[in-house]
DNA sequence: GGAGCGATGTCCT
DNA sequence: GGACATCGCTCCG
């Protein structure tokens, strides 16, 4: 049992050590925490897809290490924030030991903590629609004030580094699995796994 | 509520 | 030069 008010336990390195689609599965439902300007954001991991490294054509990693994806292939719990289409952030989280690369994308939270201030991130009104906060890679990383700059490379297992993920011992709901989202390649394995039924996944 | 599409920077071929 | 792990807007039902 935990005792009121204290801090919640971190997802350690261990948790990131097996495979990508393992991690995935036990991600959903723990809270992704962000230290901001002295106060906590944090959302209800609803939506994440699995990437395996070198064995999968979709993944940022398959053609072998480069600057950008060095930290795919590093040691787990390690984010890896992207940029794409000219204007958008994702999150990764690094899994597997170190020199492989599988890797967690972070595609929709169900926000649980500083909606006011996500709002403000997104530049949206402060009593704008929750669903429009964080659903989608994107708007989570705006949201959260995620950018590569910030956070590439921080080791997600500390509390220190002002972006982690706890549990906090909410039940897990009903997995669904789904195909991977705007990828063309490898497109059709189900290697997205959503909180099923849930309002904040994406699309 | 869904299809179509333009915006925009960075990486790798 | 092309592709890209997206988003928000328009237009149409």
């Amino acid at each position: 049992m935990t005792v009121r008010g204290a801090p919640l336990p971190v997802l350690s390195r261990a948790f990131y050590l097996d495979p990508p689609d393992v991690v995935a599965r036990k991600l959903l439902d723990k809270v992704l925490v962000r230290r901001y300007e002295g106060r906590r954001l944090a959302g209800r991991i609803v939506e994440v897809e699995a990437y395996f490294g070198l064995n999968d054509p979709a993944a940022h990693a398959f053609a072998g290490k480069t600057a950008r994806n060095a930290v795919l292939f590093g040691p787990p719990g390690f984010a890896y924030v992207y940029f794409i289409y000219g204007m958008h952030f994702c999150l990764n989280i690094s899994c597997e030991p170190e020199g492989q690369s599988g890797s967690l994308l972070l595609r929709a939270l169900e926000p649980v903590e500083g909606l006011a201030t996500m709002a403000r991130l997104r530049g949206l009104a402060p009593d704008a629609n929750p669903r429009l906060l964080t659903s989608g890679p994107g708007r989570l990383c705006e949201a959260l004030g995620i950018t590569r700059e910030t956070h590439n490379g921080i080791d997600v297992t500390s509390r220190r580094s002002g972006l982690h993920v706890e549990d906090d011992g909410f039940p897990p709901g009903n997995i669904a699995e789904l195909p991977r989202v705007g990828i063309r390649k490898a497109a059709d394995r189900p290697l997205r796994f959503v909180i099923a039924g849930n309002r904040f996944v994406s699309r």
